[in-house]
Parts: structure tokens; sequence; C-alpha cells
DNA sequence: CAGCTAGACGAGAATGAGTCTCATTTTCAT
DNA sequence: ATGAAAATGAGACTCATTCTCGTCTAGCTG
């Protein structure tokens, strides 16, 4: 089952209607692989208004369809959740590109600090800074 | 030797001269143990420009005196950078409050990740967000 | 120690991502 | 088909951060 037919089911199951403009970001989410600004979501579909971006953002990301990618602060990137697939980002810190990867050790380790830990924990993120192959070429 | 001392000086030989707003920030940082956001310097310091906030944090975030924690977007924190010490934070969603960690197996998983990998990684960052014992407790 | 000048500083304007409001359009249960 | 409720988009608004620019000051020079 693809994505957005799980997201459009799971819409409807809380009761939201059907509207172009959910649709139309759902649509758009679908096709990326990795992290989209709510911006670029923006400027990629002049039909639909920013308030509707954000708002189906923020009504995916409540029910777990999405989440959140923090890459540095200045803006907010999204991507698919999708279920049985977990993985982090790298960031090129000087051309800002976004490279996925996973790790198993890694999430043992962050894993057993849950377990460790008074507080509980919920989700997390690793987030590795540095220069991607092409950027290093370029000196 | 203490960071504020550390700090001042390594300025100094980047060639910065003193000043009154500099200063002030420094030690504000000084006693600080974790992160504080830009703007709460701000607002603790009347007498030191906005402006001039974010341009010793610029500074000594390049002589790595100092690094940016993100938690999660909407503002940028900053904490002191002393050598020797490598932290990581877990956030309360509910309340917002900064608790800091650190775990040996994490890093060592995190640091193969990055023998591993075309970037050349350079830093990282890891993130736990859940709720903390206080707000546990009220349900 | 006075003069000078580059660098430091602060006030306030500008920017821009994200939020809010509200009039209008759609959906869909009846 | 009808109408209440939900969804939408234009644009005003917020507010953290950045920029601008005139003034001030550290600290070298003589």
């Amino acid at each position: 089952m693809r994505w957005s037919e799980q997201a459009t089911g799971r819409l409807n199951e809380a009761g939201f209607r059907a509207g172009a403009a959910r649709r139309q970001v759902i649509e758009l989410l679908e096709g990326e692989h990795c992290a989209v600004t709510a911006l670029e979501i923006d400027r990629r579909l002049p039909s639909v208004g920013r308030a509707s971006v954000y708002r189906t953002l923020e009504q995916l990301e409540q029910l777990d369809l999405v989440h959140r990618v923090d890459v540095g602060g200045e803006v907010v990137a999204f991507e698919r959740n999708d279920p049985g697939e977990h993985h982090h980002h790298m960031v090129c810190v000087r051309c800002g590109r976004l490279v996925p990867f996973e790790d198993r050790e890694l999430e043992r380790a962050i894993h057993r600090v849950g377990e460790g830990a008074e507080f509980e924990v919920l989700s997390h993120d690793v987030l590795l800074r540095g220069v991607c192959p092409r950027c290093q070429e370029e000196g």
C-alpha cells in the first residue's frame, strides 16, 4: 500500500474531510524520498496557500505520517514516515545536501541510553555534520 | 583555566579587540552549565545590543568556543564548549526542559558510522525527545 | 599623554519563516 | 438538492535573526 493511500485513509479515519490542498501536499511528499522544507512545498505548489501547507504538515505530523527533520535551525524540513523504516541524516556544511543513513548499532546504543534515563524517551534524532564527497573534491 | 579567560585569550589571538558587550556575553555564558538562547542573553543583558549578542555568539562559534544546540527548531541555543567535555541532550516535549547526558557507547557507534561514510564527518548531534520525570508525575 | 583610526558597539530598520484571521468555497450527511 | 461544518487561500501579523549605519572606544603611535 502506497504511503499516500495510507495517509489519506488515516486522515479519513481521524475525521478529516477530503480537500484539494491536502491532496496536493500529500502527493508531493509521496514523491520525495528524503526531507523537504515547508517553504519548498509552498513554492512548488503555487495553487496551494501557505496556511494549508503548514496545516497539512501539522496534521500529518500529529497522525505520525510525517516527521520533522531539524538540520541546523533556519528552516524545518519534513519527510514521509514509512512504517518499519528508520534513518538519520548527514548534512553537508558547505552545500546543505542531505543524505540519509541507518545503523543498527547506533540505534541499540540510543535505545540503551533511553532505558537508563529518567526520561521516558519517545523519539530521537541524530545528525552528522560534515563535508560531502562532491564538496571534498572541490577543495 | 576558566573558560572565560580561555575565550578572551583566544579572541585576542584572533585579532579581536576588547569590548564591553563581548565581555558581558562571555561572562554570562561562563555562568551557564547548559544551553541558553540568543534571545535570553539579549534579555538578560539590557545594556548590550541585540546585534552584539548575535555577533559575539557567531565569533565564539567560529573559534569553537561555543556551539549551537538545536532543540526543535523555533529558537537556537548556545552553550560553552569545554575542552574534553562532550554531551548531548534530552528535551522534554511537554515543558521544554533540557537535560544533558553522555554515553561512551553512543559516541563509539557514531564514530564508526563516520568512518564508514563517504562524508568527512566533522561533528554530530543527538537529541532524545521524551517526557521528563517531573512531567511524568503530572500525568 | 593626546591624537588617530580600525574595530566594536547599539538603535532601529529590514528580512523572512512561520502563524493567524477571516471571508469564501467545498464536502458530504441528510 | 441543502445546509452545517470543514477546508482553503490571501494577506496581515509575529517575532527571531540580520543588516545598516552613525557613534564610540581600545589601544597603537608619536
